[in-house]
DNA sequence: TATGAATATTCATATATATGAATCTTTCCT
DNA sequence: AGGAAAGATTCATATATATGAATATTCATA
């Protein structure tokens, strides 16, 4: 059957299972940055934010543009950030459960 | 500051980086199933499918009611399949794209 | 064309993940 | 109590992933 669409989805979201990619995906929610501004303001090694960049841009999560000696980096597509925000409402509403089963055990 | 929640985010990601435990989640769509059912229709063998499970549970995406000897799954939060529907549209606009991007190069 | 700034790639290594095989536990029924 | 059905766990192994270090590429400008 589409046993392909479930290997294609877990394929992409294998991007979303680092934490330093979610920070990029999280600073480029505003608009394009370059390579430069997302490692000034991620605070990581720029080899690596290029590294991570690279899986970004292959799995069309993000796009490119040329501008001179930058390269600026945009999210491809609306509904990840949609699709990212709902995960993370998912994950708050888990830990306030959390929070609630830790106050019923005093 | 809140680099915390980017590695539960990633945490919780892993869970949806395997086609098997995509495609329990897409039989779970319509309501609960017993681990026996979730065998049937997957084709995978059920230890398999049990290990699974426990993935899935232990990340909260699924909770779990015993019955007898059946344990009935369903999703934990159905925010949780919005967020994958809204990742399969994603998939599917690329797909489209990429349709598009074939058929130029003729 | 040489230099520097911006970005990308390669490689090595440590760590994590998926799965088959075998085994164990729980529950039901007689 | 004994056996069968339902489900879970453990272990070993193969494969994938993350990252630092070093190096390479691309572009702008003097």
């Amino acid at each position: 059957m589409d046993k392909r669409i479930y290997e294609m989805h877990a394929e992409i979201c294998k991007v979303f299972t680092n934490p330093k990619r979610l920070e990029i995906i999280n600073l480029l929610r505003d608009g394009e940055k370059t390579v430069n501004e997302l490692t000034e303001l991620a605070g990581v090694p720029q080899a690596n934010v290029s590294q991570h960049l690279t899986v970004l841009r292959q799995n069309n999560v993000v796009t490119t543009r040329r501008e001179g000696a930058n390269i600026y980096y945009k999210i491809a597509n609306p509904k990840i950030l949609q699709a990212c925000d709902l995960m993370r409402e998912v994950l708050l509403e888990q830990i306030k459960e959390n929070e609630k089963l830790a106050k019923r055990m005093l």
